[in-house]
DNA sequence: TCGAATAGTTTCACTATTGAACTATATAGC
DNA sequence: GCTATATAGTTCAATAGTGAAACTATTCGA
């Protein structure tokens, strides 16, 4: 591929992107119970997903720094949405739950959440989604491994 | 495809594109100058690309309010990045400009940017890359219709 | 054992956001 | 023309998320 080409691929995927991050917030923010923000929800999705979690962790899959965290998980502690269990060996760490009002709230968004991107999908063959799948995974991957390789050269 | 299928595709997605948009946005992050945030540049390339702009026509683009986009709005004027420029026959319309300054940041960003894709686009053939893009194109067109189409409902 | 690393919190300043109240202007129906 | 009403944009107060720096508590390593 060309320079032209790719920078027109580039420019493209942005202008896609930008419409589609925006205009599907905004879309699920309207399902989103009135507990919960999209990013809380986010949280609470991931704790559900994996299990005890650190601060430390969910910064690193947030992208953001741990003080962030912090304000998150106190608000969601603070509805009863989750529970800090400490580490019995290593004082240092805390343990991230959901309680069930926590679990039964997302569960019940992602509910909402699956019935509205259907409706989407319908847009598409079952071939071209899952095609698009996979190279979107392979992106998520890419930009995960980007990420390790440059902590590795750092430590 | 049925249910089964259908719900473990929406998780699918709704992993890769949490995980895409966080990564990004962090690598975005780290491009931008100083003098701006990520809203404000996509709010400043729109702007470039799109010439005279009301707030009005942002905040649908953006999905969000229109105090919102105010608030951007000034910051940018602020920073001598945008200008105001009133429209002659209807005084209730101000058009958004890019200024000279605010043009030429949004372009050095945009070329960071560009370099930076163009690694993770080097994980995919070009087939690969221009069937992804036409399918995230779609993805975008079908959420705009969407929303057009329950704007005419209300309206 | 002491100094460095780590986990997490607090605080501060800032951006983005909503929603409601508000100003100013334009428009449509009578 | 006059008056309702609609529209464009701003202001204000409240809230969430964020980064950076300082801080506490704990663990680890030389």
């Amino acid at each position: 591929m060309d320079t032209e080409q790719l920078s027109k691929l580039i420019d493209r995927y942005l202008e896609a992107s930008f419409t589609v991050n925006r205009r599907l917030s905004a879309l699920t923010r309207d399902l989103l119970p009135d507990e919960l923000t999209l990013d809380q929800s986010f949280a609470l999705r991931y704790l559900r997903e994996n299990g005890c979690t650190t601060s430390s962790e969910l910064a690193e899959v947030f992208c953001v720094g741990k003080s962030s965290i912090t304000a998150i998980v106190t608000r969601l502690s603070d509805k009863k949405l989750i529970e800090r269990v400490p580490d019995e060996k290593d004082r240092r760490v805390t343990y991230l739950k959901a309680t069930s009002e926590g679990e039964r709230l997302t569960r019940q968004f992602d509910s909402r959440l699956e019935e509205l991107l259907c409706q989407y999908l319908s847009h598409f063959t079952d071939d071209e989604a899952f095609g698009f799948i996979e190279l979107y995974e392979r992106l998520a991957a890419a930009l995960v491994q980007a990420r390790e390789r440059s902590e590795s050269e750092e430590g």
